[in-house]
DNA sequence: CATACTCGTTAGCATTGCTAAGTATAGTTT
DNA sequence: AAACTATACTTAGCAATGCTAACGAGTATG
């Protein structure tokens, strides 16, 4: 996949000079609808467990990261503050998550996850990126690492969107 | 979430099937929280543009794929048909989307971007992709290249979660 | 003609996302 | 201390997306 000239490439990809913005734009494109496509996909792999997206995601930074403010969860997850009451509410009335007041400040709310809150997401785990993983298994070690190192691209390009 | 495990770095053949690799899981992970992310950022990126997401796309099946019938279209975007029938509804009454009846099958309607619909999509083409193309265009050519061969793995391994 | 299937719609539900407005607590200013 | 201001979360209300179930209309098949 390593091509050097860019002038004899494909006209998806663009030629490199004359419109720079084409072949950002060709990738923009595929990597966007690879993405919407990936999670529409899991999404579905994922009914077993229950949980919606959003609340299994909000679980997960909890058991991960350990208890948070519903403040800090929102910011996590980039939702409003109304957003997150609710996905915890959710969780709360499912016994996944339980709720403390900080007692220094009495406005906070720490969320933190029960143990079948915890047992639930790493007994099954979390099927939609269990099913992800097997396929990924399945690469070879070379696609693996350039999706590795894409991914932290990614990252990077997803951070700097905030600006 | 990392324990310490020194040995099988790529041990992708040596452990039972059941559980996918640490490796594979921990890059299913982030790919996946990659992508969600993504998504969540690029849509608010998009509120000038007055499309949702799955009308943006939608719309865009139509201009690129030419007329076809709602059911079509919800193959198409993977969703079900009563989904598929409000989105078209909503576009039809934006005016990007007209509908005809099928002179052979009359049960069928057909879908069709308007001129409106279809300047829409590719004057001001598809801000959140707009978005993504600016930063990915001040990639270095390495990093774009790495992630175009990502890409093409990624569509891969979307199509293969089918089965 | 009768039956069964397909396509699209309506109806009804839950979830997610937002903004705006309200409550309680904390911090600051006077 | 009293009065503001700011912060953290909740409530209320809106719109959109997604689903299933049930229904109408149209087609195909017996």
């Amino acid at each position: 996949m390593a091509e050097a000239r860019p002038a004899a490439r494909h006209a998806t990809h663009g030629v490199a000079n004359s419109e720079p913005d084409r072949d950002a734009r060709a990738l923009a494109d595929r990597l966007h609808s690879a993405a919407v496509h990936l999670l529409r996909r899991l999404r579905r792999q994922d009914s077993t467990s229950g949980l919606s997206g959003p609340r299994l995601s909000a679980l997960s930074v909890l058991v991960f990261g350990g208890p948070l403010t519903l403040g800090d969860l929102a910011a996590a997850e980039q939702v409003r503050a109304p957003t997150m009451t609710r996905i915890v509410q959710g969780l709360e009335r499912l016994g996944y998550v339980s709720r403390e007041r900080d007692t220094r400040d009495r406005r906070l709310f720490r969320a933190r996850a029960t143990a079948r809150g915890r047992a639930l997401l790493l007994e099954g785990r979390n099927r939609r990126v269990d099913a992800l993983a097997r396929r990924l298994a399945s690469l070879d070690a070379a696609q693996r690492q350039l999706l590795g190192g894409s991914v932290a691209i990614l990252e990077e390009v997803v951070r700097s969107l905030d600006d």
